[in-house]
DNA sequence: GAATTGTAGATTGTCGACAATTTACTTGAC
DNA sequence: GTCAAGTAAATTGTCGACAATCTACAATTC
């Protein structure tokens, strides 16, 4: 209807706002670290250095606080979210609840499209932990595989709350610093999901995705809990 | 620590920021149907009849956004949120997910506390439906039936995203105007998962729970599909 | 007449300034 | 010395104004 043009490839161009840019700068300095947690996130100082005013800093602070990387309180301002074992805990509870709904319905709506995708991300995340040993990229392949999961699945409220867990999830890992002892391990578990929903068994890839995320769980909190040790509160 | 007065109840009073103020009366403003779906949000409009600036509207709106009332587009501005009935069943799927989480989590956790609440809450379920005829009041009734649960489950994440749910579910509801033919029909179906849940019955908390969604479910979406062959869209 | 281009009005995006509130420090009393 | 009250600096909350962008309609071309 809009386009009726010959249309020769044209690359949609970043028309994102200001508002995202900020925000996406902001998440990656919480993420990776630049920005301790409970550290506050003063407007002004962040205005000045990106060289805006407050107005979108506020704005996008107050996006990341829906996605859960700030708190704010009123008249105080705005803090990196503190993270705890607990917390860390109950965010793979959430998530095991939600995979679970996910691989129901991704059985039922299983197409060849989600089974090229899905294996493309398995062979991904085999690539990653070969040659790349940046954390980052690690974590951010993992999560993609189970965030083509959730888009298959044909219910994209699904997909909405991954993308919350998943910022939090990266947000604690990214915290710990080193993850994974064995990459390969990580990518080896994502194998068996795969497996059963490719032979449309329910059952089976829900003991898989819980294995998996029982291991992921293990490997996070054990080394949590470790630097927990160390400061009184991270 | 903070704290070191003798303290008698004294309720806490208003301390939300205008910000909030706004974000509660526009998202009332949307349940109830006064700015209909689709409809713009002009912030010009808004904060002028509002008397107020166009700032804490923004931030207000953005707010709504990520709570699922309202969606923005680039330099296009708010508009409220439009439903379908595809998305209602998306929705109650997610909820039947988090629930059932919910109450696997609670039957481990039960304590004296939340069986009074929970109580407490039914026996109000069937004084609103009698008393009361206002639909605003039955759904909040019924809400919070779930969110206690929720906060008995002693995992804080489950609330974050049932609140979300909620929101977007009243919101539904209070589209299609007049909901339950019989609400202590509803009143009644919550008893089961109570009685289940006290009886430390898992099994059965989760059937309960099944049964009382797909019936909620079933009676939304049947009003809500009379509607929509009305209009081309909500 | 249909489609494209140009233009005016309205709306959002961003800004700098002022008001309200909090925080950190100093002062004073016991 | 400890606690309370008072005060100044810093920070957030709100505002009105200007710039960038979109929308709708008029003008132009084929």
């Amino acid at each position: 209807m809009t386009e009726t043009q010959p249309s020769s490839g044209f690359q949609q161009l970043d028309r994102e706002g200001l508002v995202q840019r900020v925000a996406k700068l902001l998440s990656k300095a919480i993420i990776s670290g630049q920005l301790a947690p409970g550290a506050r996130l003063s407007e002004s100082v962040v205005a000045r250095e990106l060289g805006v005013s407050r107005a979108p800093v506020r704005e996008a602070a107050r996006l990341l606080e829906s996605s859960g990387l700030v708190t704010s309180e009123p008249n105080r301002g705005f803090f990196v979210r503190q993270v705890s074992a607990k917390a860390l805990d109950d965010l793979y509870e959430l998530r095991l609840a939600i995979e679970t709904a996910v691989i129901v319905r991704l059985v039922q709506n299983w197409t060849e499209e989600t089974d090229k995708m899905l294996s493309a991300q398995v062979r991904e995340l085999h690539r990653v932990a070969i040659e790349d040993t940046d954390i980052f990229t690690q974590v951010e392949a993992d999560m993609q595989f189970h965030r083509l999961m959730c888009t298959g699945s044909g219910n994209p409220k699904f997909l909405t709350v991954f993308e919350q867990i998943a910022i939090e999830t990266e947000f604690s890992i990214m915290l710990i610093g080193q993850l994974y002892d064995d990459p390969t391990r990580i990518a080896e578990t994502h194998e068996p999901i795969l497996e059963a929903l490719r032979a449309q068994d329910t059952n089976q890839a829900i003991e898989a995705i819980r294995y998996h995320l029982s291991e992921a769980q293990r490997i996070v909190t054990k080394q949590f809990r470790l630097l927990e040790e160390g400061k009184t509160s991270i």
